[in-house]
DNA sequence: TATGATACATACCGGTTGGTATGTTCACAG
DNA sequence: CTGTGAACATACCAACCGGTATGTATCATA
């Protein structure tokens, strides 16, 4: 019962080389002979899973994109009071675990929604939703926040998350292109500046 | 003499008609045979004015988009004394020239970027120096500011002129994504906010 | 006006692409 | 034990790709 079955296997292979190699190539450029070399599968392998390429740029986005955004990016959010703090800890977390390679590599989604949606309309309605789902996620923190008194409430919540993830896939396509570390490091402190100016201004103690 | 040489106007006609097909597809999905279809040349033409498709991708970034660039977004902030109200002026200018098809097809420099920087290192470096010079005329125009006193003293102009770029081509990149003019309005919102956050309060009037 | 280089056009090439048609193995139900 | 469909493997295909070799017309120059 534990035990996925073996075809449901070979699909999870299938996928994972194909993320790979759309990471590191962009969909409209990566080979589906890669892919397969890659794997030790076959042609016939493949096409019994997928009705053809663009299903499965699709099944990529579908499952994977989606499931790393919510898990890294939006799952540590829920039931947080202090959005601002936990945005924060997010930021650098992902800032020491990003490796060199990956950070020269970029975000999978921006890189996908910057190469496929001008493009073809499938994908794009994909990865919208991804960032729909994204900014949403950090608006309902920002909302709680402000119900809380930890956000200032003259912030607007949905365009604030919006330009957080606007922001941050900015950075993160500037370092890729910079191959400089420090880059994304400075980027990440003026948006962890522009996080805080959000904050409410803790009261001034009396004395 | 004011007539320019009809080889050169070909050349130009292949540059533009790539800038328009690599805008369109990326540059490895840029297909030659289109070019020259739109052109009305054949290969001759082309590979008589460039040795090959890569030498031509790199011409189009060395003389059109850098020129884009520097006309658009950094001529315009030299011998300014605010820098502040004249990046907020480019920014709201940029926002209503911008027809939808154009937002929709993205950033010329950020789609070569995040495509091509992890591909090929000649594109990677021609890009990152257009960056570098794009960043580095946001940030003298902040020293400037700060010198007049129109900009606070406690902003790191090498920083901040980082975070403004990712942060320009990020909005740019999700409105692209979102076709959705709302979107890269509120963006742009937040956007002109940080950058006022960076203006020196006006003197409080003593009543 | 003769000559040679420039500025193209035409025809062709090998390689790779996504996609398909057919074969084969294997698991499992009856 | 048998049959039957799922899960692959193998072989093949047309289309397109970037690139090249060669032919030709035009233009500058001497």
């Amino acid at each position: 019962m534990f035990t996925a079955r073996k075809s449901d296997q070979t699909r999870e292979l299938l996928l994972r080389a194909a993320f790979d190699e759309i990471h590191r190539n962009g969909f409209q450029a990566a080979s589906l002979s890669k892919i397969l070399a890659d794997t030790g599968l076959t042609k016939g392998a493949l096409y019994h899973h997928f009705p053809n390429k663009t299903a499965l740029g699709y099944a990529v986005v579908d499952e994977l994109v989606t499931n790393e955004i919510t898990q890294r990016w939006l799952a540590p959010l829920e039931n947080q009071d202090d959005p601002i703090t936990a945005l924060r800890t997010l930021l650098q977390e992902a800032g020491k675990s990003l490796r060199p390679a990956d950070i020269m590599l970029g975000c999978p989604l921006n890189n996908l929604a910057q190469e496929m949606s001008p493009v073809d309309e499938g994908f794009r309605e994909r990865i919208n939703h991804i960032y729909n789902v994204w900014r949403g996620g950090i608006a309902q923190a920002l909302m709680r926040g402000q119900a809380n008194g930890t956000v200032r409430t003259d912030v607007h919540p949905g365009e604030t998350a919006a330009f957080l993830v606007a922001a941050m896939e900015g950075c993160m396509g500037m370092a890729k292109n910079a191959h400089d570390p420090d880059l994304l490091f400075n980027c990440g402190k003026s948006l962890i500046g522009y996080l805080e100016s959000l904050r409410v201004a803790p009261k001034p103690r009396v004395r």
